[in-house]
DNA sequence: CTGAAAGCGCTTACAG
DNA sequence: CTGAAAGCGCTTACAG
């Protein structure tokens, strides 16, 4: 009694899960029917509209869904779409890892994001992992490595791109730091001449100078200055590293407050504004500062005089655009950068 | 000629990837004792260490990476957590992302997560993609019908947990949104009677009042009036929804300026700044308001009174901890907020 | 209009 | 100390 026919009893108990056979048994027809009905092939395999629909009743009945880790490794193709990402905690990154999903749905892929917080360890392993998984093309956004992950790709076939720090082992869509840091600058710069009556010197403050992006904007910082005729004193330029922290120190440690700051990131940011928060209020009245990166808070303090936008709309849709040629190459893609000034 | 030995010579050639038989070949062994070799069992096999290094070396020698969609599939466990969060380009969600796959690395599981923007339907969409990919538990973060989900999950044997907004099918972990925001008000409406002189009762902006967090935090705003003997009107509790431009519109239309505001969100926040950097600067100036949810910027504002932070460590410490235990319930745990006070 | 069979790349008892 | 074999749940020519 205990052991009686269980068609059409309801989702599988708990353990073993409903599968295609499962289903042809209880209906009482093959495997690839019910495969084909289920994926879509049936009209072409022209499986009658009777069978087709018995089968999705029963398919629903008990709950089936579909093991896509068979499924895959019987096609040729994963359809899964890979990206490493340093961060979700941060506005640029956030928007980024968003709107990745979106247009990779959008592409017909499933989108796996991971983070690997700026470790080259965890970047590699990440990568390795997704590898494993079977990804049909991979995004590597501001890797510290990218072309040890590059070859990684290359060997397995798979398609790369980098994204926001380039490469020389595969396309890279980056954002035009140079562009967005000069302009960035000559604002900040007009600005405070306009308000002292003088041209003085900036700092810049946070990245590494040995990271792509940081040169970049540094010798955009610089090229705003000389444009006007000043030479920027090696000591104005605080390449101290990522953390806010070391934003925060670097600015106490400099023994005078400095009164126009070009801050490279909002992460650096976030240390800078502390400093400048921690400073007795006379001194906070006239120090202006600028942020390469945008976010909406940020945008509205009001010391800052202005933001440079990556454009993340732009920057994936070069991404998804260069995946769907399928092409290789080693090309550095540059998309421009906004300006967002405060309004004054 | 052109299909001689081609042992030793690196990785496959685009298209094949190395399997197991590839090495088992080169080597002269066979496919299961490089399987227990690459996968750690060899010592358990008593595999010569020998053979054991030689497979080894031709593994790295091949670039072999193990196809994980095959593993997983013969084996029991796929060791996948998955987690469904509504953003990532918010420093809560962010945050809980961020933390939620440092977390699972640690208790040994490959997390994936996807976003699916606050839309039911992408929502159970992605709960069916995940459960394809066949996690072994489900963390669903935010998620408007969680209850759908969790159906979903108990009918395919997969652990669920709710996390941040409660359903009642699953085990819950939420903050405490109530005391959260009992504490938040109680702050801003003494600063504002110290500041006027008399009591007045503040206006609360954002969410939707048939959404658990939201009404829990309306809860709480009006107990923290009627302790100090206020009734609030209901035309001052604005649960217009989580878009910025909401927040926006409904202080527009307000027709007069309220000086004391509880922001449900930093979401519905954006949308409030940007209405008080609209406004003419004397309107501007003794604005006051508090925010339920962090960010580092925000809370710098200058008409910020406080914040309310979720303390995501803990949240998802309360998660891998259920998840540990393997137990069913139907309990919401609640975790503390702190309060973030701006300095006077 | 439909089914039997092979095979994707692994893992794991089982039998030496 | 090691290998042959079965099987995880699908998909897809192939043969009716």
């Amino acid at each position: 009694m205990n052991s009686g026919d269980e068609a059409g009893s309801g989702p599988a108990i708990s353990g073993k899960r409903t599968t295609i056979y499962d289903i042809a048994q209880t209906v009482g027809t093959s495997a690839s029917a019910v495969s084909a009905v289920l994926n879509g092939t049936w009209r072409k395999r022209r499986i009658s509209q009777k069978l087709a629909d018995r089968i999705s009743a029963v398919a629903v009945e008990k709950g089936y869904s579909i093991n896509l880790q068979a499924s895959v490794l019987r096609r040729e193709r994963s359809n899964i779409i890979g990206m490493i990402v340093p961060k979700y905690d941060n506005r640029y990154f956030g928007a980024i890892a968003e709107q990745f999903e979106e247009g990779a749905r959008k592409a017909g892929y499933f989108p796996v994001i991971t983070c690997t917080q700026r470790d080259p360890n965890l970047e590699l392993e990440a990568a390795r992992m997704l590898l494993s998984y079977q990804v049909e093309c991979l995004i590597v956004t501001g890797a510290t490595d990218p072309d040890r992950i590059s070859d990684l790709c290359h060997a397995a076939g798979v398609k790369v791109v980098n994204l926001d720090l380039p490469g020389s082992k595969a396309h890279s869509v980056i954002s035009d730091n140079h562009q967005g840091a000069l302009e960035l600058t000559r604002v900040l710069l007009s600005v405070r001449s306009a308000q002292t009556g003088r041209d003085e010197c900036l700092y810049f403050v946070g990245g590494r100078t040995n990271d792509h992006n940081t040169s970049e904007r540094v010798r955009g910082f610089l090229q705003a200055h000389s444009e006007r005729g000043m030479t920027v004193p090696a000591a104005n330029v605080l390449a101290c590293g990522y953390a806010a922290q070391k934003a925060y120190d670097s600015l106490s440690a400099l023994g005078h407050v400095p009164k126009g700051i070009f801050v490279n990131s909002t992460i650096s940011l976030e240390g800078a504004v502390r400093w400048l928060t921690d400073l007795p209020a006379q001194d906070r009245q006239d120090i202006l500062y600028c942020c390469f990166d945008w976010d909406p808070f940020a945008a509205l303090m009001p010391n800052c005089v202005g933001m440079a936008q990556q454009d993340v709309p732009a920057l994936l849709e070069r991404v998804f655009a260069w995946v769907a040629t399928g092409k290789t190459s080693t090309t550095v893609e540059l998309v421009p950068c906004r300006l967002r000034l405060q309004q004054p």
